[in-house]
DNA sequence: ACCTGAACACCGTTCAAGT
DNA sequence: ACCTGAACACCGTTCAAGT
């Protein structure tokens, strides 16, 4: 308070260097801020006060951004296990988290589908999966396929949540006239089904069985344990 | 070829009037030619020399646009079962053909995992899905909640299969050197785990697998035959 | 050597104005 | 009443030119 340091003219700090880093953490400042949609290249050169075509020096292209982006959320998830929570039960829970994480941004969710997140804390949640099957006695080539398989299923279903939220009832209203539409000649079993069935239904119990049955699904087809 | 007819100055046919059924027409006929990254509203606004503007009297925006054609291209899938063939082979095979539909046609899949497609054909498909879990022996809600799994995993393996093949081996590499880095302190059970696993394997065997992997899961997770 | 301004080639969507 | 030109507000990526 003694004395008035000289103040530069622009409140942000001086424009720190450029690197790899400084751009997701501008990434993800952008995300938080604008939103996932807003995530583009510009917006996040400009969040660096530079241009776009500087980040082309550190980022391959937008695919590298997600990638990079992806990996840096995956950092708050917990992704400990000390044996005691059952392995089916932290299975749940991890890829719940996953799920909620990613549903929180649908243009990030269908990133993750076509992006092997670069980094290291999907390492770490590909470890913790891996140890999970392990332990649930899944052979070695079964829970390789298998972490990709629950990783492609929770990136979709978040999409997918995401995506209808954001509509919110203006399709799924689409979808019920065209079941409803139906004609009972050409599509029989449609239409004796309960249609609430297809489209409604919590999605926590939803998705819940889902990965009940993906998980069920690879045990059946795992080589007996030990293999 | 005795008389000649007055040709009207352009080769096109005289411009015919705007309709549901020409913008699908014409969005097929830009899928096809020029790919599925090029299939954009402006584009198919050109296909049928007017501008965008004028689709959104009959499409409310481009993933309405992307529903429509969805289930244009479904029109050209077997949907037939008389029973002879065994029910689980069935359905390998129909979602292999729409798996092969999607994949030539990355951001069509895409469109796929966030869109309900909107149409008879769709409908069909989902006609023959109910049948074939009916048959074997999964229960209603199960049968329907499986009919949105078994899709919703094609969508996602057709878009990245469709995506890894336009990346090459670019990013496969990328991913090999992330894999290879882990450090056996921190990833012992990745890094005990032969690589190859994780990113190799006959995407054929994969999704032959995968699908078996849905199956048997919900199989598992039905009630008991006839409840 | 490193970085980037400016340009290129596009987008989706809206709305005021035309016929 | 129906349709659409033109505009608005953006994109990703490249490359020649700057420091």
């Amino acid at each position: 308070m003694s004395s008035r340091e000289p103040v530069s003219r622009r409140t942000r700090p001086a424009k720190a260097p450029l690197s790899r880093a400084a751009i997701v953490d501008a990434a993800l400042r952008v995300l938080e801020r604008d939103g996932g949609s807003k995530l583009t290249m510009r917006r996040v050169a400009a969040e660096l006060d530079t241009g776009p075509a500087s980040l082309y020096v550190y980022v391959r292209n937008t695919t590298g951004l997600h990638a990079l982006l992806i990996d840096r959320l995956l950092a708050s998830l917990d992704l400990a296990w000390d044996g005691a929570e059952p392995w089916r039960e932290r299975l749940h829970r991890v890829l719940a988290d996953y799920r909620g994480l990613l549903a929180e941004r649908p243009e990030i969710a269908r990133g993750a589908l076509s992006v092997w997140p670069d980094g290291p804390n999907y390492l770490d949640l590909v470890e913790l999966l891996l140890r999970l099957l392990a332990a649930a006695g899944v052979d070695q080539r079964a829970a390789a396929w298998a972490v990709d398989l629950l990783l492609q299923h929770v990136s979709a279903a978040a999409a997918e949540w995401a995506e209808r939220a954001a509509d919110a009832g203006q399709d799924l209203d689409d979808l019920s006239a065209t079941l409803a539409s139906a004609d009972p000649r050409r599509h029989p079993v449609l239409a004796s089904f309960d249609t609430a069935l297809l489209t409604a239904g919590d999605p926590e119990i939803r998705d819940r069985w889902a990965v009940d049955v993906l998980i069920d699904g690879v045990l059946a087809r795992s080589a007996p344990a030990g293999a």
